[in-house]
DNA sequence: ATGATATATGAATAGTTGCTCATATATTCA
DNA sequence: TGAATATATGAGCAACTATTCATATATCAT
């Protein structure tokens, strides 16, 4: 049997799938931010947000910066764009991108606060 | 040409890419910032987390909150874990898991916040 | 217009990932 | 011990995704 309803020791209140369920968001709240997060799981697309949270930078810099493509840059740049999270202004031939408003920065902060927090063991994943 | 220095308007100051390099944390943080929203970046994860926001839960509980096979959920629970944004207490045959810290909430907010922010347009992928 | 430079994008591909199915492990009860 | 319940996990597969390559579009200088 599970659910069970009772406090059966020393740890937080348990509630029943159903009163969790009520006290949900939306659907497609989570969808959307899932795919929010989404975008935010890709190294290439962390550097690229973290460059330009340090300063505007068109494509190529970018390129540059990462030692990658100017095709692979342009790629990711147009997903971060889809989702809002960078913008872009013509300057001459060159596009210059920057981020988009500033949750992307206190998003990214909490993320820090987290594997600095967290530091040691695990993580497994791209990190090397 | 690019990386100029020169503020061609009234844009936000530009640096060299070099000039971004040195202000940019290291490679190793990067990765292991991605690989901590890649975990976000799935709505079963996502849906799992936000349960475990409201109440501590048993893996059948989870399942059957979320309309998915016990197994789905496990694997899910695994890799939640492995990142420590999860912990479980066995109590009796159940395992039950509640979020690892207070992070979590965190960052969801934030990433809540951007959401509502933005509401209207984009944002392709799981969302329907 | 022509050539050079900067960026964008479609198609193809290799690598990754989430789920299912089968099965193993763990715990409780009779 | 043996049956029942709850969870964990390995293998396999279908779907997705990040990069590359080729090429298109856009802007500037001559």
């Amino acid at each position: 049997m599970n659910s069970q309803t009772s406090v059966s020791s020393d740890e937080a209140l348990r509630l029943t799938p159903d009163e969790v369920s009520s006290r949900m968001p939306d659907e497609r709240t989570l969808y959307e931010l899932a795919d929010l997060f989404r975008v935010f799981g890709d190294s290439t697309r962390i550097k690229i947000l973290c460059a330009l949270s340090v300063s505007d930078l068109c494509v190529a810099d970018i390129a540059s910066l990462l030692s990658m493509t100017q095709s692979a840059i342009s790629h990711q740049l147009r997903v971060l764009k889809q989702v809002r999270l960078v913008r872009v202004a013509r300057k001459g031939r060159s596009s210059v991108y920057s981020l988009d408003d500033d949750h992307v920065r206190t998003i990214f902060d909490q993320g820090f606060r987290h594997v600095r927090h967290i530091a040691p063991s695990s993580e497994r994943g791209e990190a090397k």
